[in-house]
DNA sequence: AGCCTCGCCTAAACCGGTTTAGTCCTGAGA
DNA sequence: TCTCAGGACTAAACCGGTTTAGGCGAGGCT
């Protein structure tokens, strides 16, 4: 019993079966280099000890990791919380592990992505709703780590990822507009706390003007009275709804930008005494897998979420394959939403019961 | 533009500034142990040539990555798109943040969990739905690795974190007896396929061990006409009960394996023009956020999945904290399950439509 | 016999850092 | 003036592997 050792080296292995290093080494990476008996017999020793490579090491010499980051913006909890991030997860594991790469998440440690990120042992970074001028951003960048941006700025000129967020939010509208509807209520996803799935500012400011564009085509207004926020989630939905309904707001249908929030708002407006869909017509935003479920199936507007992970695992592989060619622009891929109705919207009930205006 | 080098080395750096490759440490590392202004300095010369300390050849002279391996028997992609995974990560998430670790996820790569793990860059490993006897559980704890076994065999010796699967599925099958039931059709998990949240060989047994138990404390039998499987989705439970259905059962309970299958089970049901509870009461198992949501809210056995990660994360990170204590025992934690009742369940209906005994 | 090739194996350099064990210099105390 | 402490910095060893460049002996060919 040589338990002195916390765990058997390649030296160790070497010395106990009285070959070199080297002969150790090839028996486990390219044993067509040695004779068929010296492998079996390394391998014997080595399994006796229990020697496992180190993987630290052997990542050092070979120069890669084979793991690739993701970067969340937030803390793995509440990233994982978010069940629109599983699928996004979903569609990165899809291609990453078909091409035998591991995952990796990346979350700011102690406050700081940049502290984190230089930590990090990854090939490539796949970073999540940042906006492109984020600070961590330059420092990978400069530290010449393939980078694909998801949710962020496509601006910023590296691969990058996006969702059609401004013609989804424009159809979701113009979707509540042709049923007859006049008093609309949009309720937008709060930035600070701004949930997962790659909510952030330019996803935010992306959908608040497809909502407008869809109101201008009209000649319509969205006027900032007709605009609250909620954080993602149903809970805080729910909340949004009752406080803009306390405040004298009679809207007749509600624009959601998460299907959470949308289901927060069906809940008060139940609670409220007002049917769903024929007092108030709600469309949420993403389809997630539990907006088809609900009590009544949700209208919302479709993204691809796995699909987003699966594009920007495969934008990421590619700059990892290729040399860092130069000259040749980094690929931004655009992906399309489109609107599901389902039973949360009907058209606008003729008599009405609500007072005219008072949004 | 010197930019022939894909990546400024810590020599490069020394160099350029003039200094040793120690004293460039230092500035990184211990910067008090440096005049303040050579410190100032190298940490100038560091920015300007993009210089950031290599993680990997770091990791190599510490001996430690601050990353803990989830371990999933599955690929990734499976894994993710199984909703309960996600409340345990998001369980052990929450604690090894706080500890400064980050996760790795680790499925079999090309096949193999065993060269997966060998490559792995963990510190621990916590693994979910391994049974005991798993031939890469040997080979993990004999290179010394610190291990947490999740949902697999509590008898394995390791320390470990369980649930009390069996006494859940008791309360249940106790819950629709209570009601009256007699006709009851259980729906298992399927075990190839078996999806994760930790679904795995003991969990079904331990799960149909319970059900059994709650008829035999009534001298009832639970014979295997009464049995059927299906994967862990909505599809599949759908299919399991049309083809019961199909096969001349008709049962006036169902115990489900997983809350997803429930729901299939709701769908099928309403398909053959039965309604629930009033002509058919369903239990699901688990828990998932939706089962409240669904329609109806499902009567479910309810596991603290995100505690179970929380639990598993703590018992790793003391497993790494300490020394390997010699004869102190791994800690084994045991949670409790509860029965959840919502809508999905009713007295059975006392004017029977249905044949007297055709299950 | 002499030369080459080839199969099998090894010594040493290397990956990119951290850490140990000093060296050198300066200023205070005796 | 000499000693000694301690601050500032460095050379070399080390972490645990892989890879390069080659050594050595046996057999085939001329």
């Amino acid at each position: 019993m040589q338990r002195r050792l916390q765990r058997a080296r390649i030296a160790d292995v070497a010395r106990e079966a009285g070959v070199s290093k080297t002969a150790v080494s090839f028996a486990f990476n390219t044993p067509d280099r040695l004779a068929a008996s010296t492998a079996s017999h390394i391998r014997a020793v080595a399994d006796e000890l229990g020697y496992r490579p180190h993987p630290v090491a052997r990542m050092l010499t070979q120069r890669r990791t084979m793991t690739i980051g993701v970067l969340t913006p937030q803390s793995l909890a509440v990233v994982f919380a978010n069940p629109s991030f599983a699928r996004f997860g979903e569609g990165i594991a899809e291609v990453a592990e078909a091409a035998g790469y591991e995952l990796h998440f990346i979350s700011p440690r102690s406050g700081s992505l940049a502290a984190a990120v230089a930590r990090a042992t990854v090939d490539g970074v796949i970073a999540l709703g940042l906006t492109g001028d984020h600070p961590e951003l330059g420092q990978i960048r400069a530290s010449g780590l393939p980078l694909v941006l998801v949710d962020g700025d496509h601006d910023a000129g590296g691969a990058s990822v996006q969702v059609d967020d401004a013609g989804g939010a424009r159809a979701a509208a113009k979707h509540v507009l042709d049923l007859g509807h006049r008093e609309v209520l949009v309720v937008a996803i709060e930035r600070p706390e701004a949930s997962l799935g790659g909510q952030q500012g330019a996803v935010i400011t992306n959908r608040l003007a497809g909502y407008r564009a869809a109101f201008e085509a009209r000649g319509l207004d969205l006027g900032p009275e007709s605009i609250v926020s909620a954080r993602a989630s149903i809970a805080d939905g729910k909340r949004a709804f009752r406080e803009a309904w306390a405040s004298g707001r009679r809207p007749t249908a509600v624009l959601a930008m998460s299907d959470a929030i949308a289901m927060g708002v069906v809940e008060a407006a139940r609670e409220l005494g007002r049917r769903v869909p024929a007092d108030l017509s709600v469309v949420g935003f993403d389809d997630v897998d539990i907006a088809e479920i609900a009590d009544p199936p949700l209208t919302t507007v479709h993204q691809p979420i796995r699909e987003k992970g699966r594009e920007a695992a495969r934008l990421l592989l590619e700059g990892l394959a290729g040399e860092p060619r130069r000259g040749e622009h980094a690929r931004q891929v655009r992906l399309a939403t489109r609107l599901v109705v389902r039973s949360s919207t009907a058209r606008v009930a003729t008599a009405r019961a609500t007072p005219p205006r008072r949004v």
